[in-house]
DNA sequence: CGCATTTTTTATCATTTGTAAAATGATATC
DNA sequence: GATATCATTTTACAAATGATAAAAAATGCG
């Protein structure tokens, strides 16, 4: 999928909205483990993810939990930082050699300020991710961690070959280890 | 808080659309326990909570799970009937009787392909309940549910005062026993 | 008030999941 | 090939939560 093709999946854009839109993408490439927006910080830069994968993660004392998987045609923000000016909860690390574009968030609300289809993309970006953030959330209680597992393999079997299992129970609301026994069962 | 104020509350909105959107506002008066949207059919309204509460519930077999409280200043809305024209998830029951104001949500739409500062309404709306939902997510995998219960009772004291020990359990993500128990070990 | 209904608490037992630590497997590097 | 590092699985035990049933308390209504 190529940039201008994430972009209209998302919401269509006239011609000229998408020229204007992708005239202020950069592209950037950053390496496996770089940490691309950092919780507790006001981050400026919204990045498309053309090539790779990259987690969004909450830090605690010890332990992170991931709770976010972006792939190519999805957005990566901040998502406090970008409504409200303030820092976020969540870093973002690359899990593999990353194509991305870049954009400053500024100029992306000035966008929104002055092109209205481009405001309704916005809107339709948001929305979007709020109805799978919802249905996460709806899932964690409805479903036990074993069918949450399966319903991942069913819908993304492809992450399953990308992130760590680590990563994946985390995702999933559970412990490695309790992922790991949940693996051996269905066996 | 008015409809006025709570239109504002989510975005700054000049005079002219705040008018136009305010225009399009029906005030509905409803009885506690009814069932303001329902979850399997394609819901065309929007509904503002002048005064009152209600909650967001999602079906399954016998149990059903709420997700989501909306009381005054918030707005009520089947989210992938919204985005998508597609069934929801969510049914929302009124937990008292209610003052609403409703609105089409086709006239909303169009409202949002022509008015900017309206589809930048629309969009902040959005991402502001994508935060909420998030920060709930990560809470769930954080904080044990003796947490999250304190966490609530900080945060929304007036919800308890308001709403079924049953519906905040769910809520929480756990069972009405299990919440029992932690107001138990608390005391 | 008194009865019926709903909500909340309590108790018991079964199950799930977490924690910690060790064992195994996989991969990279020298 | 040996070693180091990281990911995954396994084991044993502890803690949290769920399911169920029943009692107690609160609420609504004639």
């Amino acid at each position: 999928m190529t940039i201008r093709e994430s972009i209209l999946h998302i919401y269509p854009l006239p011609e000229a909205s998408l020229r204007l839109l992708m005239e202020l993408l950069e592209p950037v490439q950053l390496r496996k483990g770089y940490i691309l927006l950092q919780a507790d910080k006001v981050e400026k830069e919204v990045y498309f993810i053309e090539k790779g994968i990259v987690r969004a993660y909450a830090e605690r004392e010890d332990s992170d939990i991931t709770f976010w998987f972006g792939q190519e045609g999805d957005i990566v923000i901040s998502m406090r930082s970008y409504v409200d000016q303030q820092a976020g909860y969540e870093s973002i690390e690359l899990l593999e050699d990353c194509n991305l574009y870049r954009v400053h968030s500024h100029t992306l609300q000035q966008l929104f300020e002055t092109d209205i289809a481009i405001a309704n993309w916005g809107r339709r970006f948001a929305e979007k991710e709020l109805i799978k953030t919802e249905e996460r959330l709806i899932s964690r209680q409805f479903r036990t961690a074993t069918e949450r597992y399966q319903e991942l393999m069913q819908h993304q079997p492809g992450l399953l070959q990308r992130v760590s299992l680590g990563h994946i129970a985390s995702y999933l609301g559970i412990t490695q280890v309790s992922l790991s026994r949940i693996r051996a069962d269905i066996r």
